[in-house]
Order: C-alpha cells, then structure tokens, then sequence
DNA sequence: TGTTAAAATGTGCTCGAACACAATAAAAAT
DNA sequence: ATTTTTATTGTGTTCGAGCACATTTTAACA
C-alpha cells in the first residue's frame, strides 16, 4: 500500500505553495525556473496520482456528449444500442457528464444529414455516431473535427483521420468464422452468400463479410467447396430467393450477411424435405424462433449494446477521467446456437 | 436534465439547515417529528441523489477485500482471475478501496485453510474465494459470515445462505451447449464424456456438466446417439485412455469436461486416420494449439478473467456506491472455433 | 534612490457530504 | 421563577483540486 500524495504534500517537499505546484501541473506557466525544477524533483521521485473525486466535485464544467443512431422503430438491430447508451448513461449520473440520444431513419440519407445538423446546433464536446451513409458520414465528422468536437463512430468501419476513435469488430475475421460453422454443418458442397435488404456497393460490412469468407475457404483443400453469391433487394426478395435455390439445387449451406436471417430462413422452411444449413447474423426475436426450431444453425452476434456502450464509456473516461480515447476496440465475435443464445438477451 | 439536489437545497426547501436534513437521510434520531415530516414531504417530492465524489472525498475509511483463488503455477487456467482482479483494481484505484490478493494451493485442502485463516487476520470488510474444496469453503465463508465478513464466491457455484454472491456460469447449461455442437459434428454415433484430473465426486461442475450433456440428448430422438462416461485421475492417464478407446471402436466423439482437453487431444493425434470430434474447455495455450490444428472442433470458454472481475467489482461497488450485492450472475457461455480464439484472449 | 511595472508566489474560497461541536429551545427539577 | 437537564437545531470544519485574487519579490525605468 503506497502512500499517496495530495498537491498539499508535494508543495511541502517541495518547499513551495500548493498554488505553484497546480501552476506546474497544469503547466500554466508563471513559475520561476527555480520553483519548477524543485516540483519537478518532487514529481520524478513520487508517483502522483491526482483525487478524481475531488477534481469533478470542484469542476462545474458539464460535458455534453451526442450519441447519433438509426432508429430502431425502422430496424430492430439498433435497440440494444439505445440499451447500452442507457447503461452509461446510469453508470456514470453522478458525474459531469451529459449524454443525449437523436435517432435518424435508417433508409434516409436527408434524415442523417439533418440529424448531424441538430447535433451540431447544441455544440456538444463530443459525438459518437453511426456511419451508416459513408459519403455524408465523412462530411459530417469532417464538420465536428474542425469545430473541435471529438467524433467517434460504432458499428461500422470508416476510415477518416478526423475519427478518434472506432468500436466494433473485425468484419473479414467474422466471414471466416462463418465460413469454418458451415464447414463443420457440411463438410463439403455448395454454399451461397446471400445478401439482402441492403446495397451492396454501399454496404462496405457486407462486402468485408463475403471476403473473409471466401478467403477461409479458398485457404482450404480444393475442390471440396463450391461457393456461390446472391444479392437482392428487399421487395422482390421473395420469390427471387425462392427461384434461385430452385435453379441451384446442389445448394446446401446458406450464408445471410445481414440481421435478416430469418426472412431466410422462413421461405427454407416452407421445403422441409431440402435440408440447408443456415448461418446468419444478430439476436433478434425472430432470428432467434428460428434458431431455437434449428432452422437456422448459427447465428453470429456483433453486440451492438456493448459496441454502443463501449463507445459511450470511452468517450465518458475521457473527460472526467482524462483517459487517452482508444483508437480502435474490437469486439469478440460470440458464435451463438441454440443452447448459449439466452445467455446473450438482456 | 432534472436538477441535481443537494443537502443544502433540501434544507432550504424544508426550512431547516443542513444538519437536519442530515441526521433524516441516516436516519441518526435527534430530530423533532415536525422537522422530520418537512424534510420527508422534500424527499418524497424530488429524487435526491448524493454526490458520490463528495461522499467518498470525505469518507477517510478504507475498505478491504481479499480475493482467494489458487496459485496459477499449479493451474494455468487460474492466470486470467489474476488479471481480471488487477483490472477492477486500477479501475477503482482512486476510491477508498483496498484489493489484496491471496494464493493457495489447489491440491491441497490444508493450504486452503491456512490461506483463510490469514485472511481472516486481517479482518477485512469482504472477502471473495474460488470454493475449491466444498466443506471447508462452507465452514470458512460461515467463520466469515460470523464476524459480519460479507463473503462472495465465483467459478464454483455453492449453496450456503452464508454467501452474499456468485459469479459463474451455467454448468448444466454448459453441458447441453457441448452437447449441441456435438450433434452438429457428427449427426449420430457414440460419444464418451471424459472426466480427467479430478475427482467426480467432489467436482460439482463435472457432474453438473454431465448432467446437462446427458440431459440434451435425452431429449433427442432416442436411437440416433449413444452417451458413454470416462473417469480417470492424472498419473495412470494416458495409457487408460488410449487402451478405452481402443476398446471402444465405435467413439466418435469426445466430450472433456475440464481444461485439459489437450491431454486427449495429444493422444488422439497420435493416431490421424481415426477422426474423433473433440470438444473441451478454456483457452489455454495448450487447447488453442489443438485448436488451430483442428484437433479439438470446439472450446467452451468459461471467462474467469470477467468472473474474477464481476466478483471483485461487485463488491467494490458495494461499498463505495453503496449498491445492492447482486446475489448471482451467470455470464453468458462463449463457444470458441479456429477462428474466434484470437478476439478471447487479451 | 525612489517609483512603477512585471513576474512570481502564496492565500483563501469553492464544490457537496459528513460529522463534531456549539447554540438554542423546550422540558424538568429545584 | 430560576436553574439544570435534555432534546433539538444550527454552524463550521474537513476532504483534495482548482482557480481567483492578494501579496511579495524581482526587474525596469526615471
């Protein structure tokens, strides 16, 4: 148990005012050179480890922090995240902190500009966002970053060095651990990546998901493994699913890169005599049905009430607790069945 | 943003002075049934919140809690508890709380005592133990509870009314999640449980593993798998299970139901034309190794850095934020692959 | 040498809760 | 009615950091 130093204690060793010693630490000059080498002397020797309790109870100074998300009326995905906002937002009540929530619609670009809009009125100290338009997303940050405004994005990856800080998890590595689920489900076959409900060319998740699961498999003995790609927008989804794996009948494996497992696994489930394995993204209620009537396999989980709440937390450290903003965190990526899947809701 | 009340506002509203409102919120007596109804009639009408930097500024009391888990020079899976403790110890450094580790040896009941027995010298506030040896862990944690010694356990769940909290897992549910993956991997067949390097009798995760293991299948279409069980202690390993599997041509799977999965999977690949499915515990060097091999199909990870870590804040946050003691936590189970091992370590 | 400007240093108050102690009011005893 | 006892209420200090302001020291100039 070592001892610890106050401000006081260092001025006495020192044989200086508790007023030159803050004037040191927080180098605001007004210091004699004589008086800063006696300080410093003292602060080399002793490891000073300043009360946090006592600096937020004396600063006034209320942080405001701006959390920008889709709005989960628009897509189930995106309520955990307001769950997780909420979490740090408890957590850390007692302290100078303020965290706000503006939920933009999903499908709108003009409602995510408009939202950054708002945000930016208020001239928060900080932003954490969700980019989910790329172009309009590096606009906006490029905005906060020249206001001084720290901006960090969850979620999805974004490369800006106006970013400070990105949480969320390594998206190639997630293909692959998809790629060796469906390996184990079938040991050999036609396997088709399907992506729906959003762009492909926009969706950069998308496009890094089908990459790291071809890469697991293209590092594979050969000839085992025929892998296929289908790509379809929501509206015609349907029917369009429905006739390719009826034009594909060695299909045995499907891969669903988005949280849409389930729309999926609904029409394989129509045909019970064709037995496919099914992997699929995210613990939604009806990923999870599914998932629990084995119709789906695996399910992948990118917890996106940790991601939002590790954003927050990060963000939150460091002001009160002048914590350095980590660059990038990425998150475990939990294989979820239907033994483990309860463990993860709540 | 609701205003933030404090002591002073109360007094003010209430007509009294600080003092008073004081001895109501700790209920100290001393105060007139008259001045006592003013400050309630407040209290009820706003949602007063101390200011937890203040309280704990001036609070001087240092609490203590000691962790007792085994030495991880006898066990590596212990390593990461250590970790974890030292974790909530740099994150609750500024508060007045003290965490002080104490190591025993988890081949040795006599070593558990003794461990406790300094502990108990040192009269702490709370402590937190891994309850090796199911007698003595009772009497100890009752010798705690006698001397008002708040006790939490973690890793091996216990009943005892003594205890305050366990962090841990599921352990039957664990058994059905091998259980699952299992069936995934073979579809059908002959499976061993394999208990290894301790005894069944005093290790309730074996059996509560088992249980759960036995329990999915049973509820399976009869006929399709067949459920055996393997006991053995350390030195007479390897031939025995080498000679059982041998005698039992038919196994195909293997299930062992503690962290020395590598001990099997060392024997197994000795002989590469007979492909066995493996399943087993924890992250150790050693699993991994058989991992990314291919040996071992799949790892359940049983987080003892966050248990140790849950366990330790748990109690931290009891006596600086003055939180409720959440009596159980069960942490989600992770299942682990070739290509999610990476994101677990740390 | 005396006066003024500038630089350096020290003092004292604040944040909110906790608690010791002083002050006041009410009740009891003379 | 006056003193003493007891019950109730109020005041003031502390914790450590931060910062405004007062004070002292040193340098610059007439």
């Amino acid at each position: 148990m070592e001892k610890i130093y106050t401000i006081k204690d260092i001025a006495e060793l020192a044989g200086v005012s508790k007023g030159t010693v803050d004037r040191v630490l927080h180098n605001r000059g007004k210091v004699s050179e004589d008086a800063l080498n006696k300080v410093n002397e003292v602060l080399d020797k002793i490891d000073y480890q300043p009360n946090l309790m006592a600096r937020s109870l004396k600063k006034t100074q209320i942080y405001s922090i701006c959390v920008l998300l889709p709005d989960s009326a628009s897509d189930p995905y995106w309520q955990p995240c307001i769950d997780g906002i909420n979490e740090a937002k408890k957590e850390f009540k007692s302290f100078n902190v303020k965290l706000e929530v503006f939920l933009f619609d999903p499908t709108s670009t003009a409602s995510f500009v408009e939202t950054n809009q708002s945000v930016l009125n208020t001239s928060p100290d900080a932003v954490l966002l969700v980019p989910l338009f790329h172009k309009e997303a590096i606009d906006a940050i490029e905005t906060y970053n020249s206001k001084g405004i720290i901006a960090s994005i969850f979620n999805n990856q974004l490369k800006s060095s106006a970013i400070k800080s990105f949480v969320g998890q390594d998206l190639f590595q997630s293909g692959r651990i998809a790629a060796r689920l469906l390996e184990l489900l079938l040991q050999k076959g036609t396997i088709a990546i399907v992506h729906i409900d959003e762009d492909y060319e926009n969706a950069i998740h998308m496009q890094e998901k089908e990459r790291g699961f071809r890469n697991y498999f293209d590092t594979l003995e050969k000839g085992k493994f025929e892998i296929k790609t289908f790509k379809v927008k929501h509206p015609q989804f349907k029917t369009t699913l429905k006739e390719y794996l009826e034009a594909n009948p060695a299909i045995e494996g499907l891969f669903v890169t988005t949280s849409k497992a389930y729309q999926v696994a609904k029409i394989i489930s129509k045909n019970p005599e064709r037995k496919i394995a099914l992997v699929g993204y995210d613990l939604l209620e009806n990923n999870l049905e599914y998932l629990n009537n084995k119709i789906i396999d695996f399910l992948i989980h990118q917890n996106p009430k940790r991601q939002a709440y590790l954003g927050a937390t990060n963000l939150i450290e460091h002001f009160i607790f002048e914590k350095e903003i980590s660059a990038e965190k990425l998150l475990p990526i939990d294989i979820i069945n239907t033994e483990n899947a309860k463990d993860y809701i709540l």
